[in-house]
DNA sequence: CGTGAGGTTGATCGCTTTCAACGGAGGTGG
DNA sequence: CCACCTCCGTTGAAAGCGATCAACCTCACG
């Protein structure tokens, strides 16, 4: 039993069970298709829906008055969005390319909670594990370095892509450098520059530069977890 | 009705609302002291308890291979500790200072949640509250200068110990330099030389080194949302 | 072929860290 | 009672890393 939180994705697995309320909800429940960049929310919005990812990425971040952006999470399928929410969204989610949505009132969730525990428990599990990789990301962003974080970064994706026991793990960057760098806590420069130290170190290579090929994955954990980098 | 998560104070208030399981689950709960520095819980330990602080203030960190440490939360009078873990805890857990928790074993109140539904409401309310205080420090620590941290994280606490309302506050740091840098992304010599800053400013004053005054309130909040404090 | 968005690379700047010394408060023992 | 020690906080000087500014490249698209 694997929670999949939409926050962050220090946890890798993504589970396909399908969602508990999808059986009882059904009716309150309905899928929508968003072209890239297409807005899902902003910030200030009424929360009345709860989303679950059904395809594609959508990435959540917050904008502070001055223009300085902050991604709070990525999404991937099976992940949800907008747990944490009271009466109104406190961020934007936008779409990072093509996707599509499971969208289920909330109002509808919390009625059918009251009447079936499991429902409850399961959002509350949901919550632990967003919970869980939001304190995993903290420790990224106040304590680790730009390799690190890139490290961290590429090592999570391929977990997520590839499953946690490939050896060697190819997969797509969906979201720009920009996302990349209001998700880390870095600039679009550094992370290029480390992207392409990492690519001369021989631990990943890019075949283009939205594709990732892991080459060396205990290295790349290595570097994750702050062994000694340098050269 | 406003939740109290444990993770992080972006969310100023503390209601002292009897939590739901008090008048349940009187019997698998029960009080202990705590302290200076004592060790609530490690990281790796057996997550058989959910604790509600009664008094003082609790401290959840982690630590990484190689030493570096960063502070999760702070837990305050009211806040509960110990959401966000599956079967073992992931962070340590210790008292700042004298300190005094209600524990209550985290199986009994999830039977209790299967029939009482609003226990398992309550419990996910909190999650969410303690989701959007983490989603709140993850922008303070991925997109904001020391200073900007500095002011953030002494308004939160000003709110916290006076309320919102408070023209000029006045409060206590139980915590160590080293623990507010540890907290905030920061070295303790950055969050030492902040804060004089701040104080030479004339925002806050310092009549002793744990003692803080908030001299111009407005002025600390601009800092804490960038409005250049340069000058 | 021109245009524009996204990505890379180089040079320089500035903020935070690092290293180091000092000061004050509290506790202990002679 | 005072010397001494340790822990915590402050301050200074220097170094380093990531940000900033700027140029160039690449690719998709009209």
């Amino acid at each position: 039993m694997h929670m999949s939180p939409a926050i962050s994705f220090q946890t890798p697995a993504v589970s396909n069970v399908p969602m508990p309320w999808n059986n009882i909800e059904s009716k309150s429940c309905h899928e929508q298709k968003l072209r890239s960049h297409e807005v899902l929310f902003c910030d200030g919005d009424e929360a009345g829906f709860i989303y679950e990812v059904v395809e594609g990425v959508m990435c959540n971040y917050r904008i502070l008055p001055d223009g300085r952006r902050h991604v709070i999470s990525f999404a991937y399928p099976g992940e949800l969005i907008g747990l944490g929410h009271s009466e109104s969204y406190r961020f934007y989610c936008e779409a990072v390319g093509e996707a599509r949505v499971r969208s289920v009132s909330k109002a509808a969730l919390m009625r059918d909670a009251q009447e079936h525990a499991d429902i409850g428990r399961c959002l509350f599990e949901f919550a632990s594990a967003e919970l869980a990789s939001m304190q995993e990301h903290q420790l990224l962003l106040g304590r680790k370095c730009a390799i690190e974080k890139l490290a961290s970064f590429l090592l999570a994706l391929a977990h997520r892509n590839c499953g946690d026991e490939a050896q060697s793990a190819q997969f797509q960057l969906p979201m720009t450098r920009s996302d990349i760098g209001d998700f880390l806590g870095l600039t679009i420069e550094t992370v290029s520059r480390n992207i392409t130290k990492l690519k001369n170190m021989g631990v990943i290579d890019l075949p283009q530069s939205s594709t990732v090929l892991v080459r060396d994955i205990e290295r790349l954990e290595g570097l994750a977890e702050g062994e000694d980098g340098a050269f």
